[in-house]
RNA sequence: GGGCCCGUAGCUCAGCCAGGAUAGAGCGCCGGCCUCCUAAGCCGGUGGUCGGGGGUUCAAAUCCCCCCGGGCCCGCCA
């Protein structure tokens, strides 16, 4: 073997051994259209140890290319063989088996950790990309919850996975500052007589108080309008809704008030006899026509302030934001009024009952539009308003101009949006907006990162009424049981390591369950189970981490530095927990390297695991590294554990989590 | 009414796109293992009509159709 390095070790993996030797004995045989990534697709461990390592089913592709069985193992065997990781090649069935030389494995892999270093395994794309992923994105009135959590996480894993696949990727927040929600919660600043957030406060905290106590009293103000009216037109059952509307409301109104009595009572002084709506609407109109600098400067600088709050939280959880984003900017700047002016000279332009909007209908006709955005048979879709009769833009039209100053900005390939499934319909708009609008590459390199919302078991929460247990409490909580935990296993730390040591476990623990979850899976988020340090969890596999590290440390300590010249590679198939773990290593680069390109992060949990399990079950075997005496032996079983804990340390570091040495 | 997503062990989930080897994990529950590289670990056991019904196929958790249950979306809201 010449080269040793991550290409290398890439296609000496399982997957791509056999999908290059099947793909090829299938061409020689004359099939015509061979898929090499759908034979990759479908190898699988072998299901029982005698049978061979990895297989596939041979006996369909035999099928679909109409090629003899029994010639084409022949074939495919023959070219197997000459594989310098293959051993042995067996035939099941219609399976085709391949036994790997584990000893040949390592070798491979203990040459290239020599040669990438912390890179092992992350094989660089062929074509390196721009991309730009949007994520978290929360609306700036409250603090971030659960739900926000995953977006995060996703969002963040997502970027880490595609950096380290080697594309150049920007991470963008998108600051929703021209919606009504912010107008409320700036309305509610104003009912206050505050001008920003009080010193002492954590400041997404205590707006996201404000804005609950405002809007739950606005809708108590109008409500009360509604029941008048009901009453007065004689409709006893409309009347007899409303009063239970404001029972519900009264008693968020009470839990709000307990939270800060004196905050709360001001609002609802100043807010009686007022008209809300009419102030919100007013306060909004004003902020995005600038009329009122000083109205400007509050809604900037309270936003501002709720940011730095998000910025706190999200640094917790390792989560950083490359550039933020101001809707309002968009639609102070030029950018939102040309896009108006290209839908007027687009075919596609339309009044719908007078509005400004875009007929995106004919557009699915295009086989390579519905391909590309996913549109199923029959699908209709409604008329995209631009601008309202009274000249102001919407979300979305905002969200166009977006869109394509991502892409202009970062002179970007792609760009990721991940936003929750329930905005399909809007994402899917502003892709057939761009199309229509002529910006086609846009339109169609545009990928809505869907994922479904996060339950609490129990009561729904209401950003609008308080009702919500932020990330924050979510965090402390996870930490502080880390801390326990710490507390038990190693008293002999400092406090300071103990408590580095839980933050980075607690917040850990919180990232890893909510990336574990496939993204279109709506979850429940039990708190407990998150923060079951057990199997399948953050700090199982830190920990795992943290052992290999031990081990090296012991070995560091009585003056051992294995090398790959020293280490005798036969001992690795001698044991079969050993060569297990030398084999799954081997997995790696194909595991990382899918993840990337499918954007699937959950791919890379699933393995994760499944190693630090093969690691544990070899380390708990007693087949001890650090007191091997034979010294061959020992260099192969450091090296083996040293590519382990760069796999492990590797996939830590994709998934947000920084991995540490001792726990 | 139309569309999308989800339904796999008591619980939380992989597997489904790319149909095949006795359906996998973890948690829970029961029973074991710390003079020896960290027991946040390891070993053994328990547990499944893959929501239901039809169809295609030599072969269906996986593809197609119908139905049931849950969520979401169909605004001159964001």
């Amino acid at each position: 073997m010449t080269a040793a390095d991550n290409n290398t070790l890439y296609e000496n993996s399982p997957h791509r051994i056999l999908a290059r030797g099947v793909a090829k004995a299938l061409r020689q045989l004359g099939a015509q259209g061979v898929d090499e990534k759908e034979i990759e697709y479908v190898v699988a461990e072998s299901p029982r140890e005698d049978l061979g390592d990895y297989g596939v089913p041979l006996a369909r592709f035999a099928r679909r290319h109409r090629v003899p069985l029994d010639e084409l193992f022949e074939r495919v065997r023959k070219l197997l063989l000459q594989e310098p990781l293959v051993r042995d090649v067996r035939r099941a069935g219609g399976y085709l088996n391949i036994v790997l030389d584990a000893s040949k494995a390592f070798e491979l892999i203990a040459a290239t950790l020599e040669a990438e270093g912390e890179s092992f395994g992350l094989v660089r794309a062929g074509e390196p990309l721009r991309l730009v992923v949007e994520h978290t994105s929360a609306n700036p009135v409250h603090p971030l919850h659960i739900g926000h959590a995953r977006n995060a996480s996703l969002g963040d894993t997502l970027a880490r996975l595609l950096r380290a696949r080697g594309h150049w990727v920007e991470t963008r927040f998108y600051i929703n500052d021209m919606g009504r929600q912010v107008a409320v919660m700036v309305y509610g600043f104003r009912l206050a007589g505050l001008s920003d957030v009080p010193p002492g406060e954590k400041p997404d905290h205590f707006i996201g108080l404000v804005y609950a106590m405002t809007h739950t009293l606005a809708d108590i103000e109008s409500l009360k309008k509604r029941i008048e009216e009901a009453k007065n037109s004689g409709d006893e059952e409309r009347y007899r809704q409303l009063l239970r509307e404001l029972d519900s409301l009264v008693a968020d109104a009470a839990r709000l008030r307990e939270r800060n009595p004196e905050l709360f009572d001001r609002i609802a002084e100043a807010i009686k006899g007022r008209d809300p709506d009419r102030d919100i609407s007013e306060l909004m109109r004003s902020y995005e026509y600038r009329t009122d600098e000083e109205v400007v400067r509050l809604f900037r600088r309270l936003v501002e302030r709720c940011l730095q709050g998000f910025r706190e939280t999200l640094a917790r959880l390792n989560v950083h934001h490359d550039r933020w984003d101001w809707e309002s900017d968009l639609a102070w700047q030029s950018l939102v009024g040309k896009i108006l002016e290209e839908a007027r000279r687009s075919p596609y332009y339309t009044l719908h009952r007078g509005a400004e909007a875009l007929n995106l209908q004919p557009l699915l006709e295009d086989p390579e539009v519905r391909k590309a955005l996913g549109i199923p048979e029959g699908y209709e879709v409604p008329p995209l308003v631009l601008r309202r009769s009274d000249g102001t833009t919407l979300y979305t039209t905002r969200d166009i101009a977006y869109t394509l100053k991502k892409f202009r900005e970062a002179r970007a390939d792609k760009v990721f949006n991940v936003i929750a499934a329930e905005q399909r319909l809007e994402q899917l708009q502003v892709r057939l907006a761009l199309i229509a609008l002529g910006y086609r590459r846009e339109g169609l390199n545009t990928i809505h990162y869907a994922y479904e919302m996060v339950n609490l078991p129990g009561q729904k929460m209401s950003g609008r009424r308080g009702r919500y247990i932020t990330l924050d409490q979510l965090i402390d909580q996870a930490v502080a049981i880390a801390r326990r935990e710490v507390e038990k296993r190693s008293p002999d730390l400092t406090p300071e390591e103990k408590d580095r040591i839980a933050q980075a476990v607690g917040a850990a623990a919180v990232r890893y369950a909510l990336v574990s979850v496939s993204a279109p899976k709506p979850m429940t988020f039990d708190i407990n189970r998150a923060l079951d340090f057990d199997q399948s969890s953050a700090p199982y596999i830190l920990y795992t981490h943290a052992r290999a590290a031990n081990i090296l440390r012991k070995a560091e300590q009585r003056g051992i530095t294995p090398s790959p010249a020293q280490a005798d590679p036969a001992a690795i198939e001698e044991n079969p927990l050993r060569r297990k773990l030398v084999v799954k290593t081997l997995e790696y680069p194909y595991i990382f390297a899918k993840a990337a390109d499918e954007q699937r992060p959950e791919l890379l949990v699933a393995y994760i695991n499944t190693y630090a399990d093969t690691f544990n079950k070899w380390y708990a075997s007693g087949d001890s590294a650090v007191n091997e005496l034979d010294p061959g032996k020992r260099a192969a079983k450091l090296l083996a554990v040293k590519a382990a804990k760069q796999v492990l340390a590797n996939t830590l570091n994709i998934l947000g989590i920084t991995p540490i040495d001792r726990m």
